[in-house]
DNA sequence: TGCATAATTGGAAACGTTTCCAATAGGAGG
DNA sequence: CCTCCTATTGGAAACGTTTCCAATTATGCA
């Protein structure tokens, strides 16, 4: 690190005394145009910097802000992370990130070590708002915190997606394109409330129309291969049109597996999704999913951190209609009430998939 | 913050002095068992935590490593984040990170904050590992840091795929499977050594089987609809049947353009991607793709900055053939020679994409 | 019991800042 | 020329640690 010159190095090349030199650099407190240009010469010819470890000592303010989420694997945490982390940045924080692979213990330990190094602040997801260590420790000395993708109690900000609306919305969707005997496919419901939230949410709309209940898979991991469990549970339920998954990823993973089933999606079976990554945009076929906006809601909750830190008044958290959008595609159509066969109506544009024309455009191509 | 107990309350409510308190709590020189349990008792009552910032300014040293990377919204730098982080927390450091959004001047502003917080060493991907400011105002205060997907200059140890071997690799396949006339789909060159890195390979990997060489296809954004530039470009290499795109996302657009275009892959087309994110196996055709262990190599660099730290022996950094392998996938076939017309032959597994065979799967399913 | 030695302890300095406060210098007005 | 006021300046304390060192206490041995 081949010493690096510190405040009273420049205070004595410039000849002066340190709080002269802090003064000249702060820009606070008065100083003759002398004494300024003698120090700024010392700064330049020593190339000096603050240390911020000795301003944070002497502030109480480290500038730093901590962010917990469950993981950037995610690209919807990945997404919010660094829209919070472009905010903070050009606030001049910075962001100390810590995931906690959607586990409990790591969720507490990584808020224990984020007090410890004094953020300044702390943005996070956690596992369950209603009983969360890390939560209660924060709290507990009114740390300025914004939940990200939880819903917050009573009053308090935060941004997330309402996923309870949303599950609602897709009952709706279901709905309007004539499916009635839905299931849904999320992961086991302990490590994550969100999931639950959606659930609630997509039986409530589903009740709101009289269908009937969702029927329920609960799968392991988004990497499984669900075939065999999506294949029971179709026998289970043979009457089901609509699956509705609790993220794009498990939505993807059950079109493959529908396909190895032989089940055409959207003709056979339509499917939902939730997030809206972008890769559902590239795919045949499209995704009908949920959108949301990652970004947007970490660099709120990152506003929102900032101006409890400064005082100011909090930016407007979006009205929790407005976090989410539905977006159309080819993986879902309406169910033809007894269609005819074979016969396919889309709901919405789908993606191209026009049987070969290899020869027509091969000729074209060579001309 | 509501004042939190510093080593004096603590040294007072134990009626010792405060050196003791720091030998006790850090298990350091001698202590008498009774002296011992009065302290504990005292730091439990007073529920006191050391200061970081405290023991930064003391020790010169913030146990906390820097990451730089151009974007966590690209699942390869994700990835590898998450894996970096983990190894740093598992060894009691924290990470900073910066996104710099693929611009070079955010790179050097990032870096000169990372400097000032005092970063005990950073990991970063660079824009231009020749030209990169930030690199040299890093190395000229010989702080700790390690490459990140850039290969490092002679001797010094970085976590990379070696591009260019990969581009040689993606030929051989293309050569083994039978095309001899291929094109490379990347960004534009400015902004990334990497991607010219996999184009040279390519490139040369093209030369040594005497095939014809890569026709060039620059083009913007992932987020771009490449159809129209993709059509222009066959339409001036009519004859190409492979393209090798630059990373996953850009051979998933080529994708849906060929279909739009009537173009079917892999019939008509082969399509080799790079990075092997998740979403290629989950989708139909599967990606064939080069596929890299971004976590692996993010951990990589953690291990090295932390030996370097330490002064322990570095980890192996892995042998450049090793930073890759080849995945197959349904989007690459064999280029049968003037094949009969309609007959596929399949390189590898395809996924099941059976016509469909709705009747008996419902069939077997309401029974 | 007395002495040498070892273990234990606390005061104080140091790390790099900011800021309070007292001291000095410089001007203005008489 | 003297006084008073203001602008500038630097010394020193404070922030929360660790660690050196000297002082004290305890232990072992003759």
């Amino acid at each position: 690190m081949g010493q690096v010159a510190t405040i009273k190095d420049v205070a004595q090349r410039a000849g002066c005394g340190v709080a002269t030199v802090s003064r000249v650099l702060n820009n606070k407190g008065s100083a003759s145009a002398k004494m300024r240009a003698k120090v700024m010469t010392a700064v330049k010819e020593l190339d000096f910097h603050f240390s911020e470890v000795g301003r944070s000592l002497q502030s109480n303010t480290t500038r730093t802000i901590g962010c917990v989420v469950p993981s950037i694997e995610n690209p919807v945490y990945a997404d919010a992370v660094q829209g919070a982390q472009e905010v903070c940045l050009d606030a001049g924080y910075q962001m100390l990130l810590i995931c906690t692979n959607y586990n409990a213990e790591m969720e507490t330990h990584a808020i224990r070590t984020l007090i410890a190094k004094q953020v300044d602040g702390i943005i996070l997801t956690v596992g369950d708002v209603q009983n969360s260590e890390g939560l209660d420790l924060i709290r507990s000395r009114t740390l300025p915190h914004c939940l990200l993708y939880n819903t917050a109690p009573a009053g308090q900000i935060s941004w997330a997606v309402d996923d309870h609306a949303a599950g609602v919305k897709v009952a709706d969707v279901f709905f309007e394109n004539n499916h009635k005997h839905t299931g849904f496919l999320g992961l086991d419901f302990l490590s994550s409330d969100r999931a639950r939230q959606r659930f609630e949410g997509f039986s409530q709309g589903c009740a709101n129309h009289k269908m009937t209940p969702p029927a329920l898979l609960e799968v392991g991991d988004d990497e499984d291969d669900l075939t065999p469990q999506l294949d029971a549970f179709l026998k289970r339920h043979p009457d089901i049109t609509g699956i509705f998954a609790s993220n794009d990823y498990r939505a993807l993973a059950a079109i493959r597996s529908a396909r190895q089933l032989s089940i055409d999606v959207p003709r056979d079976m339509s499917i939902v999704g939730f997030d809206g990554i972008k890769v559902g945009q590239m795919i045949d076929p499209t995704l009908a999913t949920i959108v949301t906006a990652p970004r947007k809601l970490g660099a709120g909750a990152s506003q929102t951190i900032l101006s409890m830190i400064t005082g100011l008044t909090p930016p407007q958290s979006p009205l929790k209609e407005q976090t989410f959008s539905f977006r159309a595609g080819g993986s879902l159509m309406p169910l033809a009430a007894e269609s005819k066969d074979g016969e396919k109506v889309a709901a919405f544009p789908p993606s191209d998939d026009q049987t070969y024309k290899k020869a027509k455009i091969q000729q074209e191509r060579s001309t």
